[in-house]
DNA sequence: CCCTAAGGTGAGTCGGGTTCCGTTTATGGG
DNA sequence: CCCATAAACGGAACCCGACTCACCTTAGGG
């Protein structure tokens, strides 16, 4: 790949990111390549459709969600770690709305375009919940793309107040994801 | 209202339900019209934009929903009550694909086109979960707005086998909702 | 330095929602 | 019964935004 597309490629992914996590989650195309210096064209020899560059950015995103757990599981016990991420995830969506929109987007919908960003956090999760189970404080049979759907409702919440929303809601998965485990915390 | 007017938003809605319910929840506005026997301009005459038409086909089918909490708790105990309702929502996401988006539109976004059926269907989950608290049975301090929000997430699911999953994660849930309750059943 | 394939451009296409205004029609008073 | 008139209707035109394509520019190896 030549030197200058490299870099256009990376200017529109700047540009991309910088629209969707602070300000408008619906840039348009225009605006996006308009800000990255090049036209629209330039755009879709990088990626296929609008939606590919939304999900690219949202990738790289979750990507650096994901790097939790690990550190968490080694950090805390299994259910603490579990409990931590949750809320990491609901932080996450407080910052500007972009984040909270990917998250959402990723979580909530079956758009094959997330699909690799939906199996990386399920993947994430699954790891918090066979600890949580290993260790007997959660219940068995929940997998992390299912955990993963509830969370997109609580992600996507936008009113005023929602972030203590949230904050409930998700202690309310944490119980119940407790609830019947064989050592209950 | 003249009478032909009104005949003709009726004919819109059914032409929109049909649509809506069975099969793409993105008909075009054309063929809504098309289907109700009129020209776009009627369409409009009636409804803003096409948002609201869609938003008015909803409420009706949130409002019969509405109606099933009074009937539950004259039946069952709270705590079954709220269970039976919660998969109530489920089941009717099943029905076609249109009835889960419609509650996932409801229930997990902030359109204001959607505050009406949100509002009724939050309080019809105040009213469950009033009565459970009541009861000792449902921990306190838990809003049907907030309840509202992780149901979205769950009712959006479409992948395949989403039906379990979305059983399942209703069932953490209501387990989470009776964790630290007065009464836990 | 030059050749050429990779890269870039942006006016134009296309699809879908919305608007606008000329035409048609229901309906109530004469 | 018929006319007046306001309400309702039709559908072509418009706008906006994602996407394409035919042509131009340039990096960079030989």
């Amino acid at each position: 790949m030549r030197a200058d597309a490299r870099r256009n490629r990376e200017a529109l992914l700047a540009a991309a990111r910088e629209a969707f996590l602070t300000g408008d989650a619906d840039a348009h195309v225009e605006e996006i390549a308009r800000r990255a210096g090049v036209a629209v064209g330039t755009l879709y020899r990088h990626f296929e459709t609008r939606e590919a560059l939304v999900a690219e950015v949202y990738r790289q995103e979750v990507a650096a969600l994901c790097a939790a757990p690990p550190r968490l599981l080694a950090e805390y016990p299994p259910d603490e770690a579990l409990r931590r991420f949750l809320l990491l995830l609901v932080e996450h969506s407080a910052v500007g709305k972009g984040m909270g929109e990917a998250l959402e987007s990723i979580m909530a919908t079956d758009s094959p375009v997330f699909d690799d960003a939906r199996t990386e956090m399920a993947r994430a999760l699954d790891a918090l919940l066979a600890a949580g189970v290993a260790a007997g404080a959660v219940r068995d049979g929940v997998s992390g793309r299912v955990l993963l759907r509830a969370l997109g409702g609580i992600c996507g919440m936008r009113a005023k107040g929602w972030e203590d929303d949230a904050v409930r809601i998700t202690a309310i998965l944490h119980d119940g994801l407790r609830y019947g485990a064989k050592h209950p915390g």
